[in-house]
DNA sequence: GCTCGCTGTTGACATTTTCCCGAGATTATG
DNA sequence: CATAATCTCGGGAAAATGTCAACAGCGAGC
């Protein structure tokens, strides 16, 4: 997910068009509360932040957004038709990752944004899948459950990873025998039926996310 | 240390000029193989990187760069006149770690160069790493283990290293196997379960943060 | 040039953990 | 309430990992 915080509404619309177009999620927000909002629902992967803004301007935002430990880490990318050298030289010194001078052109913003996903990548990107109160990590290869770190053996840990990755969609049994188990494999269908009892009883409270669709297999949906 | 390849000698000496009046130890290159040879006699923290120049050019080194393990992560802002977004698009892609366009200012390109710094600094820098009770110093190649010190084997602290730069991330005995030992390494993956043993074995107490990861791995994690 | 000692590698074997299956208990559905 | 599907339990099998010891390669020092 990318924040687009820009007030003029065409060139909000044309960021987030051409965000979408190149496979990212994107929010567009136009102002300071709408940002602030929207931030304490989700946390972006980056921040596209428009220095010109009604209100609270694009550096106030930074400056507040480096200065709270738990949003010091996201990568953010000013844009403004202010280019005069010195703005560049506010902005970068207050930690922007990038800049963006207006008028820029949709495949240089592209980039950029790629750019600064890819170094961020290793530090802000540990490939975390999170539904609900569950969440799971692919580069530690852990397990958390309502905050609690969840013991799990590998047969448990790549089917929860199969429906993380496939929300409220339903596996059969032998969709997830062939997928986890391998095409190859050949044995009893129980067999999933064991794995998912035990990732159940594991996952304690996240359990209830773990569906029985009866006469058909299984989903991961989160519960009201 | 940062390496200024440039071939225009004025533009070269200016910049170098500068970095060293903002406090960079800064070493200049005017071409592909006085840059090469450079490089194998010292790692910079930065590279400045001339697209044009006479010979090789910037785009080739920097995909070289980028290919080899030992050098892939060196920043590297590119610097040139073509400034069409074409070439922004390309050098970015390339994985440069930021773009400046001639002519450009030198106070935006020690702000660039300071912000290039500062994101990372904490991958690049530190001498000591520290996890709990676990020390190691890579300046002077040595590791605590409850404050006591600890006689490491090559392999054994270079296992080490890659976890306490990576901490709680796991690694399969492949990966262990093609970073530490080499991509071209041939042998068998229990090497690496020797290894993980007689590293345990000499860590004592803290033999307790390499978590083997059933199935997968072996991960750095301090226990609670 | 030679030996000694250390590091790194490998195979064999021990140990631990995970996995699979059968069958009875339990639950949803109509 | 009957039926079919699912859940659960426990033992034995299989796989993954831990450990040990032998051997090769290399450099230091004599």
């Amino acid at each position: 997910m990318i924040f687009c915080v820009e007030d003029d509404t065409a060139i909000r619309e044309l960021m987030i068009y051409t965000l979408n177009a190149s496979g990212f999620e994107t929010l567009g927000l136009e102002d300071g509360p709408a940002f602030w909002k929207a931030l304490s629902e989700r946390t972006p992967r980056l921040i596209m932040l428009d220095i010109m803004l009604p209100g609270e301007n694009g550096i106030e935002i930074l400056k507040k957004l480096r200065a709270t430990p738990a949003t010091a880490s996201i990568p953010v990318i000013l844009a403004t038709a202010k280019s005069t050298e010195y703005d560049k030289v506010i902005g970068l010194d207050l930690g922007a990752d990038d800049y963006l001078a207006k008028p820029f052109g949709m495949m240089e913003m592209i980039s950029r944004v790629k750019a600064v996903l890819r170094r961020s990548a290793p530090k802000n990107d540990p490939s975390v899948l999170r539904l609900g109160e569950l969440e799971l990590n692919t580069a530690e290869h852990t397990v958390l459950s309502s905050g609690e770190r969840v013991q799990l053996t590998l047969k448990e840990y790549e089917l929860l990873l199969l429906f993380l990755q496939n929300p409220r969609r339903v596996f059969t049994r032998d969709q997830l025998l062939s997928t986890v188990w391998g095409a190859d494999f050949v044995g009893e269908t129980r067999t999933v039926d064991v794995h998912i009892g035990t990732l159940r009883t594991k996952l304690g409270k996240c359990s209830a996310y773990i569906e029985t669709v009866r006469g058909v297999g299984y989903r991961l949906e989160e519960k009201a």
